[in-house]
RNA sequence: GCGGCCGUCGUCUAGCCUGGAUUAGGACGCCGGCCUUCCACGCCGGCAAUCCCGGGUUCAAAUCCCGGCGGCCGCACCA
């Protein structure tokens, strides 16, 4: 054990011990992966989240909103988005020494096939027919079962109406995207943001808060037109400088990170979208926030068998810390089109958005055509019905349906291609539909957690002291009686709860020495330590004492109120509160 | 899931190997009181562990055995 490992170990346990988070249902034995977060815990969360909407949503609210949608999900939502079928794995178990393997790696690996795709009795077929043992006891297989991350539940008292819980909140905002797109007035680009919960079935989550089952995304889907890619935002960030792993460093196995600019990087086409580019630079600007220098972050980014199966190019956002070295924060994907088109083609919605062009132009476009007299020899009656269904569906969509399967099933009913007509014709467009692209930056809140900890965790003259950014620590002020004795608890007292009244979170601690609490003051990262003296009788002052430099200033108690809101917001100095003491 | 190590007051730990004299001890913490004019001061008193859960062996189990749950490490897994 060295002393790396110890830091985790040490922020666990003041964790534990002072309420930051502790493990859920321990008096059950506890869950693995599963936390509780307390007081100080909860707060702490919630003043990232609001860091997190200061630098992702408030900052761009006129082109990025945030909704809520919810954790339960219909069987329909993943069957689209591809999570049923990428969020599965064919595990098989050996009999004998009850190891588990992946069905179809096995299988590929001992048949030299593809199998994927294939049902689960369809690959015990195989091991069966093949006659496959376990690759380390020789021991027999037995049957196939899928494995799939999803949480499952039913929705309502009849089973087979079975939903999940969200691996992501990325699909709520697709689901939702035209009502929002509507909402917002129909203007692009769009971002929708969401701040949830998501449950993964982790098969085995060590790592306490770092791998959890349960935990909060912080995420934005941003919605652009994949012909007007450009970020007017640029200029902003163009010059930050973002350390880069690429995909083509990786391979040949380069560890350290380049130091790029992001114009640089987009130049150098490491970074394949602009907005990507912007939202990776919000990101790094976003962490520092919450006390993670630049040179402790690092964007990787992810080979293609490493990405997820909507991604077409993702940079994790790494953070190093102590016993795990650098753990992914978040993940920045390029979605493009894939969701959208996905739930256009498994709804038969339609989610396209549409562009007025400045000059109307001429348009090469295939259209479907009904040969209405063919469809009324064959159908008879039934043709108008199937007329009106035709006329009332998405011609674009039936096209393509058309295309892929040689025929069209509408109003019950199954029209061959032949009675069908495709003509080319060029056509004079005042604008077109199109599905939008996707750029996702999506950040994992207890992570971040974790890591502002870590970050924080400093130990001065042997004590523990959280160096907290001010405006993230859970406890912005400690109001102390010098002693614990009137007329200066009063008078303490009275201050205290004027402070309650500006809105900060404050405590009153009386007991044991002042030192003392200084020190519990200190350990749990609150900024400022407002002592009152015998002085604070004469002339209406008091002190306030900086956590991280121990040095304090006198203030007239009135300023005070008026004075640590705006200290705590980073508007003042330490040394602009106050007169210093000597 | 597999293998290794581990699980005692809120926290850190002594005791476990070599079952019984410990009412399961200590330190820190926390609470109350005294003291105290600025960095975990001191003193007094108190709170706090059916020794992770369940079963077995035994006259007797924190201690030995089995199972479960949980933790850490390695393997696998991590869209």
């Amino acid at each position: 054990m060295n002393k790396r490992e110890d830091l985790y170990e040490k922020i666990v346990e003041l964790a534990v011990r002072r309420g930051f988070f502790w493990q859920s249902y321990e008096i059950y034995g506890g869950v693995a992966g599963l936390v509780d977060l307390g007081p100080l815990g909860a707060v702490l969360k919630r003043n990232i989240e609001e860091k997190w909407r200061e630098w992702f949503i408030i900052r761009h609210q006129d082109f990025i909103v945030e909704i809520e949608t919810p954790m339960i999900t219909p069987r329909a939502v993943f069957e689209a988005s591809g999570h049923l079928e990428h969020f599965t794995d064919p595990i098989v178990e050996c009999r004998r020494c009850g190891r588990k393997f992946r069905a179809d790696h096995l299988v590929e690996e001992k048949t030299g096939t593809t199998v994927e795709g294939l049902k689960p009795y369809e690959l015990t077929k195989i091991i069966k027919e093949n006659d496959i043992k376990c690759p380390i006891c020789n021991g027999n297989l037995g049957e196939v079962r899928e494995f799939s991350l999803l949480f499952q539940t039913t929705i309502g008292p009849y089973s087979e109406n079975v939903g999940f819980l969200r691996p992501e909140a990325a699909q709520g905002m697709f689901t939702s995207f035209k009502r929002v797109y509507e909402a917002m007035r129909g203007k692009l680009p769009l971002g929708i943001g969401q701040i949830g919960r998501v449950g993964r079935n982790e098969i085995s989550p060590r790592q306490g808060v770092i791998r959890l089952r349960e935990f909060t995304i912080m995420e934005v889907e941003f919605f652009f037109d994949p012909e007007e890619p450009s970020c007017p935002l640029l200029p902003e960030v163009e010059n930050d400088e973002i350390r880069l792993i690429s995909g083509d460093m990786k391979k040949a196995k380069t560890k350290e990170p380049i130091v790029v600019t992001v114009r640089e990087g987009l130049k150098k086409k490491l970074i394949v979208n602009e907005w990507l580019a912007y939202f990776l630079a919000i990101g790094q600007k976003f962490v520092k926030d919450l006390g993670i220098p630049l040179e402790k972050q690092v964007f990787e980014e992810k080979l293609p068998y490493e990405r997820a199966h909507y991604s077409t190019q993702t940079f994790d956002q790494l953070v190093k810390v102590s016993r795990w070295g650098w753990i992914e924060v978040a993940g920045h994907s390029y979605r493009g089109r894939y969701d959208l088109s996905r739930h256009i083609a498994y709804s038969r919605k339609d989610l396209t958005v549409y562009r007025q062009f400045r000059e109307p132009r001429l348009v090469r476009i295939e259209e479907l055509e009904v040969d209405a007299e063919k469809l009324k020899e064959f159908y008879g009656e039934n043709s108008a019905k199937i007329l009106r269904a035709i006329s009332e569906s998405d011609k674009n969509i039936l096209l393509k349906e058309l295309e892929s399967k040689g025929y069209l099933s509408i109003a019950g009913f199954r029209i061959p291609k032949e009675l069908f007509k495709v003509k080319v014709v060029e056509r004079e467009m005042k604008g077109k539909r199109f599905i939008p692209h996707v750029v996702e930056p999506s950040y994992g809140a207890e992570r971040l957690l974790y890591a502002t900890l870590e970050y924080a965790y400093t130990i001065k003259e042997g004590r523990v002291i959280l160096k907290l950014p001010k405006d993230i620590a859970p406890i912005s002020v400690a109001v102390l009686p010098l002693v614990n004795r009137e007329p200066l608890v009063n008078l303490a007292r009275k201050i205290y709860d004027n402070l309650k009244l500006t809105k900060l979170r404050a405590i009153y601690d009386s007991s044991g020495s002042i030192g003392r609490r200084y020190a519990r003051s200190d350990e749990i990262g609150i900024p400022l330590a407002l002592t009152v003296d015998y002085r604070s009788l004469e002339n209406n002052t008091v002190t306030l004492r900086d956590r991280d430099t121990w040095r304090q200033v006198r203030i007239k108690i009135e300023e005070a109120y008026k004075k640590i809101p705006l200290y705590i917001k980073g508007e003042l100095t330490f040394e602009q509160l106050g007169t210093p003491v000597s």
